[in-house]
DNA sequence: CCTACCGATCGGTAGG
DNA sequence: CCTACCGATCGGTAGG
């Protein structure tokens, strides 16, 4: 019986799996987004790839589960961008000051991601939409417990924790609509900028673009 | 020959298409928010209004005809919003509380209609997304024009306008994908809120360019 | 993982 | 403006 030693063979096997994976999301990303998730068929996301649609079938159980898979990267890379935040051990105003930045590139590095996560919901089956839409809740938690303790602090001016929130949220968020990669505005520009914007509505004080 | 005298029955035969017209869109509304517009059938949108599928085809040409009239109103609503608040002889900045609580209040009124243009967009026909678009770029330009009048008034402290345009366009964008009617927070309370953090954003104290 | 296909769905229309 | 239908599209799979 030639069985395989465990390490090595089954790692890359799943290393293969695993790349075979990411390029179809890769593909599947650039075509939801160019031409919307029902005007893309399966024969093209294989077609962009060179293989057929059975290739797909084999990583992925439907057409659904690769909507899945790009909704969940868009909010988990907000998610881990307010997640290593959180934790320091800084002022509210410093952690804001921070959280703007990394939100906006985790927004703007997924930006397609995003896009399709806010125009595609309604066709994720309703697990998915379930389990996704509570780390987009888990996401406003954390982020009005942040703005709560600036306020506590006397740091922040605002009376309504949860709408700054929503509103900071939407701010953000909303860059995956008009960002433009290599355009006038550099991810750095965006993010400095809207940063700026934030602390300034929160603390309602100025505040110098770094 | 019983010739109908013109102002009456052509006026009757108008209002009548007009209402048909509405219903229909009205129908297709609702649908469209709860389901998406793919996976919406024509027959569902004529089973609502308990009639038939050519009976909308007598009113509209197409299904995507349906969505330019929807994604119209959308964008239109917003840019009455600006465009009633432009000509004021008032303060960038009375101007700016004024546009904030117009624009909220467009936005959660049209809330529907927003969230179908945000997701839909991609099955728009070209010059129907064309002719939107350029509404939408309009409405940027005017906020982007009456943001410039309150840097050069010295009363707002922002130094790119373009960006807190967009800014300000998304956090009340936004607004159409949280807010629900009848829950915590009223019409009133939404609009009044994130127009006083829209003003606390601008006028900050002034900025020393990095 | 390819070729080839099926089965269901649905926008749009003919005919009355 | 209804009944009835067509024609195309496409997710998913059988068979190899």
């Amino acid at each position: 019986m030639a069985s395989t030693p465990k390490a090595r063979p089954a790692g890359i096997r799943d290393e293969v799996a695993a790349l075979k994976r990411a390029r179809t999301i890769e593909a599947a990303v650039e075509l939801f987004y160019e031409h919307g998730y029902e005007n893309t068929t399966l024969d093209a996301v294989a077609e962009r790839m060179g293989v057929t649609k059975p290739f797909i079938y084999a990583h992925f159980s439907s057409k659904t589960e690769l909507l899945a898979e790009i909704c969940s990267r868009a909010i988990t890379s907000s998610l881990e961008a307010i997640d290593s935040v959180i934790p320091l051990k800084s002022s509210p105003t410093d952690k804001m000051r921070l959280l703007g930045q990394r939100f906006v590139t985790a927004v703007l590095t997924s930006q397609m991601h995003m896009a399709i996560f806010s125009r595609e919901e309604k066709n994720l089956n309703p697990a998915d939409w379930e389990r996704i839409n509570d780390m987009r809740r888990d996401f406003d938690r954390k982020l009005t417990g942040l703005i709560n303790d600036g306020i506590t602090s006397g740091e922040f001016k605002l009376h309504d924790a949860r709408m700054a929130a929503l509103a900071i949220g939407g701010m953000v968020s909303w860059a995956y609509v008009w960002y433009r990669p290599k355009r006038r505005l550099t991810l750095e520009n965006v993010s400095e900028e809207l940063s700026a914007m934030i602390l300034q509505m929160v603390t309602g004080a100025p505040q110098p673009v770094a």
